[in-house]
DNA sequence: AATATTAATTGTAATCATTACAAATTTAAA
DNA sequence: TTTAAATTTGTAATGATTACAATTAATATT
């Protein structure tokens, strides 16, 4: 597994260090779409010498070589996401759960962006997730 | 104008302050969604007492009274938006500039979010406007 | 292998948007 | 008019992210 992302990453220009190759495998054993204090915490576990700083850096990285996306659904928690295919997500109001759904097809009215170019494109709901209704 | 504003801040249980009114009408009239200190900085030459905690604390209310909803684009500048029905917003990377676009339908693969409830949605592209393609 | 060069990581301080909070002002009620 | 309640304001605090310089690790050169 681990060999498989040193792999990946070298594939997309990215040197694989053990903070980069952990980083990354956590973004992707955690599809919960962690924040970077959460990933941070985890991690320094494992990489005791590890710093937040490096955190936020790989990110940066990481988003540079487009292996990575940005989920920006409030405004004061950025997350990541190691899925690049366009899908959506919901995060629960109540217990701030995130979780991804598929999307089969947006019909826009092409008029206002007609000769636009589109790179990105999110969508995201907000509510109450089925746990949390039940309670 | 300014009477309909007040009306329909009334209408919403706001009371309509000076600073409720210009903010909202600001809002209206601007419908580019600019950040908070877009508005502060062209309010302020109207108002000269005005703060910025009062441009926080109106929009915290408005929201509350769900006249107006959030844009949540860039991790680090909120927008605001008086057009609480659903549509869609893509923002350029070039200019900054945001624009509104109408969504038709939406598809989604419902296994997910079955028995979810739904009670925000948002959609937003990122890329270049035509104006910006033609430099 | 030893040294020089480059890249990656780290810690601390700075930045910047937003919020907390208490004082001052305005509005409404008695 | 006096009193109470609501609104606005300014300043300080918060918290996520970034800048930057120093340290450490990796790579290349002799």
């Amino acid at each position: 597994m681990s060999k498989n992302i040193s792999e990946h990453l070298k594939k997309n220009g990215i040197k694989p260090s053990l903070q980069r190759t952990k980083i990354y495998e956590y973004l992707i054993e955690n599809k919960n779409h962690p924040t970077v204090d959460q990933i941070y915490n985890d991690l320094v576990k494992d990489i005791p010498t590890l710093s937040k700083t490096t955190v936020y850096n790989t990110f940066n990285l990481f988003m540079e070589k487009n292996i990575i996306t940005i989920i920006t659904i409030e405004e004061n928690e950025t997350r990541y996401d190691a899925d690049t295919t366009f899908h959506g997500h919901f995060k629960c109001d109540e217990c701030g759960e995130v979780y991804d759904f598929d999307i089969d097809d947006i019909q826009i009215n092409k008029d206002i962006l007609k000769d636009f170019q589109i790179n990105e494109r999110h969508l995201y709901f907000k509510g109450k997730c089925k746990d949390c209704l039940k309670k």
